[in-house]
DNA sequence: CCGCGGAGTGTTTTT
DNA sequence: CACTCCGCGG
């Protein structure tokens, strides 16, 4: 966003900027005396949060009894949700997880336990950097001094914050009072996280004299996408006071409706389409492919490879949440910080013979050590001998010592990690070889950086979407390769050329929305934003056969577009593919025998000789 | 105590 | 259908 602003005002390089999560590592780093912690905290990302989680739960012998304790996963979202939508565990679990009502008091016991053990161990997890930086702020004196040095604040997508973030904002800019924030109620997604379009709706309250803009004028879309979005408004039980006018003279073309048979039609005919449209002189960076779920985008991939058209997704799993990247970051947090147990047990796992029990005996006594060159040294020759996984410790050691005290950059310790770290990963992983590719790409981005500290603090608050990182601005338009993307994560931008894809009753709104009003005009509210992001084209899609775990099921159309208002806003097209259709339902074909099955068997085993 | 294989389960969106 | 948990053999 700075980059694009500064492409209209140059001083604009100047404006600090980034998420809320990103802000408070900022200042929690800048104040970290002041809140009593040193100045080496660990951020846990999701997945070594679940294990934190799972670590205190197992400390307290939760999962000892018979019964079924909620997983890791489970607990650490019923934690994470309470602080972020501000409410007691008891009201989560009373309105999220009623099946498991027994076990509340436990559960607010491991919330304590979880506090605590990140305390001891210095973590933050991602709640607790808004949590801290709220404290920090609430501090009239760091308060002032925040003041003096951030005259002016601006929230975009205002709608997307929580409470927590609600409250940073305004204590940030209680004392000047410059603060302007931007939303718009119809796009909020991210309800799940806590977020509430009440910090909205409490602004005026809290700054009695702002000015209130109503933005009705829209600068993107042509008045023929903007009719759908207006149409699918109209639809929501909330309701929003609010026409969208397009500035555009045109009105434009219809967005249109398209069925097909299965995914791999709807998968094809979307192919041909950015094929098409690429040869009309639309570039493949003004044309992007939006769904519900990651998932959706599988059939497409494979499609695009065929047409050799180059394209990267943006969102879901991502590719620094992979076993392989968090093996081999574990290891460089361990040089940086070798009090960090959860990176310790990661790296201890992976070697050959040491299993939970052993790596908690070994993390248990590196306590007693100052430094990684004294665990190495004198804790790790206590197990040279003897045991089973004696050697794979002492090639770890040995790793571990070609690195620590050594002056090199990080380009140079990442490749002597990773020299180590092959061997294990083509022992675990029959796929190694796709995992070095991207254990290379993270060289390169590892190279870049003058610490290890650094390297670390933005893979855990900003990481790269793909490998690529910081490369982006430099690539010409032309060259920008097609954007496939979860609408969660294409908010914000905006394409000449949008196709949002599997518009079925079960994806949009998924299944899990369905149980709850909220939750399905939050659905809703995600198609809006999804037909929103097309500048000038919006095609519709979705498949009637789908196949769930082996059997061929049939899908309806959304709800949100089978209703006449928005229906008649669209181009309705049946794609119907007959020679693929009979292709799939006539059976076997009528020949003559070639082969029977010991000539087949003959044929096949000559291949290998 | 580790590691492997079978059974069972829930399956989304993100900082 | 992929991942996690559980039980058994070494």
């Amino acid at each position: 966003m700075l980059s694009r602003a500064s492409k209209h005002d140059p001083r604009c390089k100047n404006v600090e900027g980034g998420t809320f999560h990103s802000f408070a590592y900022k200042m929690l780093k800048r104040y970290s005396k002041a809140i009593g912690f040193p100045d080496a905290f660990t951020v846990l990302d999701e997945s070594d949060a679940e294990d934190a989680v799972h670590r205190c739960a197992s400390k307290m012998g939760l999962y000892e009894r018979k019964a079924r304790f909620p997983k890791k996963d489970t607990l650490r979202s019923i934690i994470s949700m309470s602080i972020n939508k501000n409410s007691a565990i008891g009201e989560i679990i009373g309105k999220e997880y009623p099946h498991f009502a027994e076990y509340l008091p436990e559960i607010e016991n491991l919330r304590k336990e979880y506090a605590a053990y990140k305390v001891d161990k210095n973590y933050l997890d991602y709640d607790d950097l808004l949590v801290y930086l709220r404290i920090l702020l609430e501090n009239s004196d760091i308060r002032d001094r925040l003041s003096q040095r951030y005259k002016y604040v601006m929230v975009d997508e205002y709608q997307d914050t929580n409470v927590i973030q609600g409250d940073i904002a305004y204590l940030l800019s209680e004392k000047n009072r410059n603060i302007m924030v931007v939303g718009d109620d119809a796009q909020s997604i991210y309800g799940f996280r806590g977020a509430s379009h009440e910090n909205i709706m409490e602004f005026p309250g809290r700054f009695p004299e702002c000015t209130i803009i109503k933005l009705e004028e829209n600068y993107r879309s042509t008045q023929s996408i903007l009719d759908v979005a207006n149409a699918v408004l109209e639809n929501m039980k909330n309701k929003y006071s609010k026409c969208l006018v397009s500035a555009k003279k045109q009105a434009g073309e219809k967005p249109q409706l398209l069925f097909f048979k299965d995914a791999y039609e709807e998968a094809e005919w979307v192919a041909d389409l950015i094929k098409r449209q690429l040869d009309e002189g639309i570039p493949l960076g003004h044309q992007c492919v939006l769904f519900r779920s990651l998932y959706l985008s599988i059939p497409v991939q494979s499609e695009l490879s065929r047409r050799n058209i180059p394209y990267e997704t943006y969102g879901g799993l991502k590719f620094y949440e992979t076993a392989h990247v968090k093996d081999i970051m574990a290891h460089l947090k361990l040089l940086v910080n070798p009090k960090d147990e959860l990176a310790w047990n990661r790296v201890l796992m992976l070697i050959e013979r040491i299993g939970p029990k052993t790596a908690g005996v070994l993390i248990d006594e590196t306590a007693g050590y100052a430094s990684l060159r004294e665990i190495v040294e004198s804790l790790f020759p206590k197990y040279a001998k003897g045991r089973p996984y004696s050697e794979g410790l002492a090639k770890l050691g040995a790793a571990f010592s070609a690195v620590y005290g050594e002056k090199m950059n990080v380009g140079e310790k990442y490749e002597l990690i990773l020299e180590y770290y092959v061997h294990l990963l083509k022992e675990n992983y029959d796929d190694w070889h796709l995992r070095m590719n991207d254990l290379e790409a993270l060289r390169q981005i590892a190279a870049r950086y003058d610490s290890l500290e650094d390297l670390l603090e933005d893979f855990a608050i900003e990481p790269p979407q793909k490998g690529v990182w910081g490369v982006e601005p430099e690539t010409k338009e032309e060259e920008k390769p097609l954007v496939l993307s979860t609408i969660h994560s294409a908010k914000g931008l905006e394409w000449d050329a949008v196709v949002v894809m599997g518009l079925m009753d079960g994806v949009l709104p998924v299944t899990f929305a369905l149980d709850s009003e909220d939750e399905i005009e939050e659905e809703q509210r995600l198609f809006y934003v999804a037909v929103t992001r097309g500048k000038k084209r919006v095609f519709l899609t979705l498949h009637h056969e789908g196949m769930r775990g082996g059997i061929t099921q049939f899908n309806k159309i959304s709800r949100f577009i089978d209703v006449p208002n928005v229906l008649s806003k669209l181009e309705l097209m049946d794609i119907t593919r007959p020679h693929a259709r009979e292709f799939h339902e006539k059976g076997p074909e009528e020949t003559g025998a070639l082969y029977d099955k010991k000539q087949l068997l003959e044929r096949i085993i000559s291949f290998y000789k």
